[in-house]
DNA sequence: GCCATTTATATCGTAATACGATATATTCAA
DNA sequence: TTGAATATATCGTATTACGATATAAATGGC
């Protein structure tokens, strides 16, 4: 732990401002993410399931695996978080007939109208954001 | 909880695709910044802290209070988090003499050293990445 | 100047969730 | 066929922010 570090150059305060600026922002709107999440009543993690496995339409039907890698959490937290949201009622998990091992999963009706009203705020939320993040983006890296 | 929503207009699945696609790239980065605040030996959340309590230089000496706000978490969760970080040797923490319910912070040299190598890291970090970023995030909103 | 209120920080037990270690079932390759 | 790799699952644990609550200090009305 705490390897020293190759000796690192030296920052401007407005570096340091302009990139704690952007991480603000950033939890901003997590924060606001969060708390869509938790009036539609569900965690925050669960939602962006949901939106993963939505996103992924149109291709190979989303197993497990497929959900810990959108997540970037490991295959077996990716199966406690399928086990709790089938017990919720928000997805359906059935072994796939071609490969046993894999589990196909979906969303139930309700988890699709739950998407649909959380995918709107946020779309609506980054209209008015995208540019103010943009903005704290540029000027920081550069 | 699980309020009904108000009827959600219908989504395309490219508009669902895109958001997912704005969250994993974000998810991404995020994971970087843990990774590299993981090599540097601290919690990534105390690398958010040092990052915010630099990004104030200037201004008046940042106090508990400050570091929950640009956090956005509870006082009291940021008193304990800064009880971690004077214990780990990152931060001095020094009752206001003209309030004496406050306490200024201020990093230690270690933790400059510190916050300096990850901030290079992450400035150059997202000199890549801000236009994916940008790029995900324009025409999902539109 | 005194007291109620507000502000700032702190303590302790708890809850949520991802992880490590491990296990089982299934498929695949030689 | 047998060993290795893949996919999912289980259980105990650790981390960390929170709720409830507490203490100290400052402030406003009188």
């Amino acid at each position: 732990m705490g390897a020293d570090e190759p000796e690192a150059e030296p920052l401007s305060p407005e570096q340091y401002a302009a990139l704690a600026e952007f991480r603000y922002r950033l939890r901003r709107f997590l924060a606001f993410s969060e708390a869509a999440a938790a009036r539609a009543g569900i965690p925050p993690q669960q939602h962006q399931a949901l939106l993963a496995l939505a996103g992924h339409a149109g291709r190979a039907p989303p197993t497990v695996g497929l959900l810990a890698e959108q997540l970037l959490i490991a295959p077996h937290s990716a199966a406690e978080l399928v086990a709790r949201m089938v017990e919720a009622g928000l997805l359906t998990k059935v072994r796939s007939t071609e490969d046993r091992r894999r589990s196909e999963l979906a969303l139930t009706p309700r988890a699709e109208a739950l998407l649909r009203t959380l995918t709107s705020a946020h779309l609506e939320e980054l209209r008015g954001l995208a540019p103010a993040l943009a903005g704290a983006l540029t000027p920081a890296a550069s």
